[in-house]
DNA sequence: GTCTATATGGAGATAGAC
DNA sequence: GTCTATCTCCATATAGAC
């Protein structure tokens, strides 16, 4: 498993410690995150930004420029981790299948599990990380920003997806594929109305269990299009 | 088949016409309903909605009062026709299936087909009706607006999914339930990422096609839970 | 890098004439 | 019911002292 250099302990600017700018900087972006994942981006002020992270407003311009861009960096900060991941179980699971395509469950799994793992144990900042994301998910304004920084890994797996497919249209892997990234994104935008359709006696609170049910259940789906298309095959 | 009761042709109030103040009205809320699916709550202003309505702002304070009252009324307007739609289908299925459960392909039908069907023929309002509640629908900020309207229809959708589930525990079902609205509501919020995954080459804006993929997809996943509650218990 | 003060415009809502 | 004019507040962004 691949793994992220480390950065060198001692940083290359004229300060031998880290600057203390950065350390604010990150505390801006923890604070824009979850107001963001909250209210969404217009519901959002700079002010809001500065007082959650007990700065004055004038220093989140001054590290960030606009307003947009602050946006885009929280976008950006946490996004190539996901892709790492993702592409690390990818790889891995080309290694185990060998020749052989790989088996849907996998594909899924290496997908859905990374997204769902954040959220659950990586903090309060990818909880929030990952619930903006899934949020951004479905808003067409957002596209462009979530393609930037998804897309080339999700390309990776539909090509995968492909293989293992065994001869399925395209169109039906392409919309397969949405249709468990809609699953997988109204899961972890919780809190969802599970927990209201049900009066509070079931939660999506607990992902991981979430999880366990979801991967068969998109397996099943997955299969289904394949065998369907097998069907139409072997009848033509 | 019950059907609302027509409102009189004659109006109670003094007038014996529509009053002209009512066609001001709904071009308000179609107008509002198209910016708040494109731009979301904050992202629209008051100001935005008056002049798509080529109406001065005042008179939008004055027949709605408030945004937020505005936005509420955007939801209400369309909600109880597509509970009633919902209901009417589910009613169908149960007189259909007698005694025995309803079949999951149908019931899974039952519930998505009207929003889908709404969608792409009910015309630019609808269109931007469904794509508005379903981006709602991951925002838990929104969730309570989108629980007054939805939660009634959603119960007796579940409580008939449990009767066809053949025992599956009951937080499978909730969970389930909750697979297929993010399976539907990324399909109707197009455009989704199919469009820039596949450059192109294919869409989701075709919604009846995706739609005859949907219902494979989702009935599979269900019945691949409903089996394994059954193994689990054939083996206790 | 940090902060106070401020420029400039847009927001929601209302007063009051017609 | 309609419209002009306006009130008050909050938005993003920047200037310039320290």
């Amino acid at each position: 498993m691949k793994s992220v250099p480390k950065p060198p302990a001692v940083s290359l600017k004229k300060s031998t410690t880290r600057a203390a700018g950065d350390v604010t900087r990150e505390r801006m972006l923890d604070t824009a995150e979850e107001c963001f994942a909250t209210h969404g981006f217009h519901g959002t002020s700079m002010r809001d930004i500065a007082s959650g992270a007990s700065t004055p407003i004038a220093l989140v311009s001054y590290h960030f420029k606009s307003k947009d861009n602050l946006f885009d960096r929280v976008i950006e900060r946490r996004a190539s981790y996901m892709a790492t991941r993702r592409m690390n179980a990818l790889q891995e699971a080309r290694t185990a299948a060998g020749d052989k395509p790989i088996a849907l469950q996998t594909l899924i799994e290496s997908y859905v599990w990374p997204f769902v793992e954040r959220s659950t144990r990586g903090g309060p900042g990818w909880k929030n990380y990952s619930q903006l994301v899934a949020r951004l998910a479905n808003s067409p304004a957002w596209t462009p920003v979530i393609s930037k920084h998804y897309d080339d890994v999700a390309r990776a797996y539909i090509a995968e997806f492909r293989r293992s497919m065994n001869g399925a249209a395209d169109a039906s892997i392409y919309h397969a594929f949405s249709f468990m990234v809609g699953t997988m994104v109204g899961t972890v935008a919780e809190p969802g109305r599970v927990d209201s359709l049900s009066q509070g006696s079931h939660t999506t609170s607990d992902l991981e269990v979430v999880f366990r049910l979801m991967i068969p259940f998109l397996e099943a789906g997955f299969n289904m299009i394949r065998k369907d298309a097998r069907a139409k095959r072997d009848l033509a």
